[in-house]
DNA sequence: ATTGTATATTTGTCTATACAAATATACAAA
DNA sequence: TTTGTATATTTGTATAGACAAATATACAAT
């Protein structure tokens, strides 16, 4: 029987739920009419009015439509839920770093399967995520793509959080945040890290400074790696020449650490800057004290930023199909939303320019 | 009397009307109590089922809200026309020149009023804007910033329709379209072109290159700045060394334009270019042929776009305001849809740095 | 002070019935 | 062939009446 009549449940939503169903396994196709009003009130033995009920309300949800004289039918797009699927987009600011990249990236292929993408700026702060995040829920996002902000690994699962319990799947791109089984896009920075470091090692330079933050996992990686390809050459770490803040990336006091390191460069070649901006920093804190790179100080960076006057040798970053595989990740999951949690992890490969100089030592011992 | 039983409008909807022009008028106000549905009987002389259809179709709307026992209530927001705008803002490309500072400010208004950014890049192309222009209107967007497309006027003006027939407010940002009555908002790029050439004249320049693109308002408006200011001076207008492109930006072209005005140095002083990233090609153009800026060649740009190594004397653009201009506009013009067509023109400023060499010549004569 | 119970009010669900309005279709008239 | 008309079918609107469910409030019991 299609109605229980004891069920606390409404008659007219257990009819409801019926037709739903019919719809969704394929009972009543796209366009089919299903039955009139007078055959179901033969099939349900409920009233007429009651009958209506149940159908006004999938016609207001899109589910079906009525038409005089001709019966009603299961509209083709099934509710609206296809249609007009907006995803947002929550980066720290879309004028700096690679976030314009990984924005444009995002949005070609949202443009692809005729989506669109909202646009937030959260400047890396939690209380602009939270914000956000408000917003995307009032314009009932179907999916979120989250490049997780510079703030506790608890904050950000609260915002994770809030869009699950919305039921509005979330994908994170670039940084992870732990102790979370979710859909997530990277590159391998464990393997960059490992790789540049050792692109200096090879290249003689065995004191290698670095400034990174310790907020991002990204960069957190990349330090194991410059860690590993350390010991690898048995070269000691020397913590004096490693600067880990423990902030977002502020221009003024990177700037300084820049100058910090530079001035004691009686202890170091090179330096591995955790990202691009890192390392532009280091090209104006030379410069201010009248040093030439590559010939006084070996940089490199990671992200590959379109630079056009320096020729910064870095980690080229795939930023682009990185916002291209977020946004196939979060359309796929709003499709199948039973699926275990994906991780993509998207290959770099370093670019080899002319920020470093070769040092010509006694031989490297591996 | 509320009800006319001999209107072929049905009973129903009538009372919704009637419900509906007493929440607008006030009668009925946020958070009040409409009278209960047993009142309303009495009022109306209908009947309740009629009443609760009325009724459950301005809770559909978001007019009203049911409360067991407690009655049923006006909603705060009336409707969701307004709590859910999204605007579009159709930009060339997120990743370049001033885009990411426009969408930015843009962002940071709409943030402002709650408001939401559907963000779509169109590359400069007619085909794209026009793609764009449909998916936005299918996500029913409140209103429109455009920024021009680098396509006949005749295309970018069908763009503009195309929203109109929908209803659909747009705001033209940065370049204009001409013949069409529209909100806009630009900078004083007459008085930003007159005023750099002006500069250069009385740095000792008298013969000024200059590139740039007829497609674009801005740049051709500069174009007339410059031409002022040497007939100003008495200095004759040289079209050897005026380069005016019919196309978009295209990086290789304009490098290819630099190359052969660099190339005639024996005629010119200084360039001016159409805008900073044109400028920025001159710079690689230089080094390329051997030529050092300002020693050998002076260059002023236009924009003010964050270049972080070279030191470029340029028109400084508020970019960032007019993103902010732009969305009040839109915001505006969406409340009050009878107001005229309003144009802001931002003030812009020179920045001076270190492309500019001063010649000492036999004084300037007015 | 807390907990439980009764009551009144209001919305929520449901039935049975009737006529109105739209319109595809068939058929008749011009 | 075209135009008009009738008919059957189906959704659209409307009524009157009934009971169910939720819950604010007051009051009673503990």
């Amino acid at each position: 029987m299609i109605i229980d009549r004891n069920s606390p449940v409404p008659q007219y939503f257990q009819l409801q739920t019926w037709l739903i169903e019919q719809i969704e396994h394929g009972v009543f196709k796209a366009n089919d009419k299903i039955p009139t009003e007078e055959e179901l009130v033969h099939i349900t033995g409920l009233a007429r009015a009651t009958i209506r009920q149940a159908i006004q309300n999938l016609v207001n949800m899109g589910y079906l439509a009525r038409k005089r004289r001709l019966g009603t039918f299961v509209k083709n797009g099934t509710a609206d839920t296809e249609k007009r699927t907006i995803i947002g987009l929550l980066v720290p600011d879309i004028r700096s770093g690679y976030t314009p990249e990984l924005a444009r990236g995002a949005e070609d292929e949202a443009a692809k399967t005729r989506h669109s993408l909202i646009l937030c700026d959260t400047d890396d702060l939690f209380i602009k995520a939270n914000f956000y995040s408000d917003r995307l829920i009032e314009n009932s996002v179907s999916g979120v793509i989250y490049v997780p902000t510079a703030a506790s690994d608890e904050q950000n699962r609260n915002i994770v959080d809030k869009f699950y319990r919305k039921h509005i799947p979330v994908v994170l791109a670039d940084r992870t945040i732990p102790g979370l089984e979710i859909d997530h896009v990277t590159t391998d920075n464990f393997q960059g890290g490992y790789e540049i470091t050792r692109y200096l090692i090879e290249k003689g330079h065995r004191n290698i400074g670095v400034v990174f933050s310790s907020l991002f996992s990204t960069e957190r990686l990349r330090y194991e790696g410059y860690k590993k390809a350390l010991t690898e050459y048995h070269i000691p770490i020397d913590p004096s020449i490693i600067i880990i803040d423990n902030g977002p990336f502020i221009p003024n006091r990177y700037f300084q650490y820049a100058r910090d390191l530079l001035n004691q460069r009686e202890k170091i070649t090179a330096v591995f800057a955790g990202h691009d901006r890192i390392a532009l920093l280091f090209y104006s804190a030379a410069k201010e004290l009248g040093l030439a790179i590559p010939e006084d100080i070996s940089i490199v960076g990671y992200d590959d930023l379109n630079f056009t006057t320096i020729k910064l040798t870095t980690m080229h970053q795939p930023i682009y199909e990185m916002g291209q595989e977020s946004m196939r990740l979060i359309m796929s999951r709003i499709h199948e939303n039973d699926r275990k949690a994906q991780h993509i992890e998207l290959n770099s490969h370093l670019v080899e320019r002319d920020s470093v100089r070769e040092i010509l030592t006694d031989s490297i011992r591996r």
